[in-house]
DNA sequence: GCCTTTCCTGGCCACCCGGCCAGTTTCGCA
DNA sequence: TGCGAAACTGGCCGGGTGGCCAGGAAAGGC
């Protein structure tokens, strides 16, 4: 493991906005201590700065969807989902094809990713 | 929106190993130009480092398997990923039971949830 | 009161999905 | 030369999925 507490730190950069990015590295790279990332070098922490305009329209939905969407990341099937929130498969359907609205999505699976992708849940 | 060049970068820290988070709180306290995000505070960019111990057994996927998973993660159907590469359907349900195999997946949907939380693909 | 939203339920149906069986080719490795 | 792994293809079929139709009940805003 060679986990020498006097070596250098080393950081890789996933910045969207080239401005911030090379603000960042002229200033990261003056700090003792510290190293930027070579290309494909293993790093101890990433830092991250995701474009804000990739997710502009931010979704609202409602309680019962959040509890649908939830199972279905877990990938319950629809009758699964109907047990564990004691309804009716109908229902869950209903909520189910709200979210393929709401979400853009084409399906379960691509609905689970545009969620996940602009932080309505957690995977 | 005042984008002052001059002003401080700010910070947060996501660091799941606290001598690590220390360490890096610590060096980047003292460059000019940069700032900690105090707790809630909006930052321009996050430093993220999870901690590995949490997906430990890494799984080995071949190529094609790759490939299809990352269609599936766009929520392309079993039909629509035959036609993108150029294979049958039934090929496809092929790779796509070898996945739900090797992930430990119940479906399509789990199986992108896992590929994602284990950093196989990004979402 | 009325009206909108959310949540809930049912039937119907074309299509998709995943699992089972079977087989071929191509490649690298022993 | 044989042998396994990977990739590819086919048929079959039960069950799941998603879209359409229809409706009812409860809560909150006007």
């Amino acid at each position: 493991m060679s986990e020498d507490k006097t070596a250098e730190i080393v950081l890789s950069l996933e910045i969207d906005d080239p401005a911030l990015a090379d603000r960042l590295a002229t200033l990261l790279g003056n700090v003792a201590g510290l190293r930027l990332a070579a290309p494909g070098e293993q790093a101890a922490a990433t830092i991250v700065a995701r474009d804000p305009r990739s997710m502009p329209g931010d979704i609202t939905l409602t309680q019962r969807e959040l509890d649908v969407l939830a199972l279905m990341a877990e990938g319950g099937s629809n009758k699964m989902i109907a047990r564990q929130l004691g309804i009716s498969v109908h229902t869950v359907k209903f909520h189910v094809g709200s979210l393929l609205d709401k979400l853009d999505a084409t399906g379960r699976t691509d609905a689970v990713a545009h969620a996940a992708r602009r932080g309505v849940i957690e995977l």
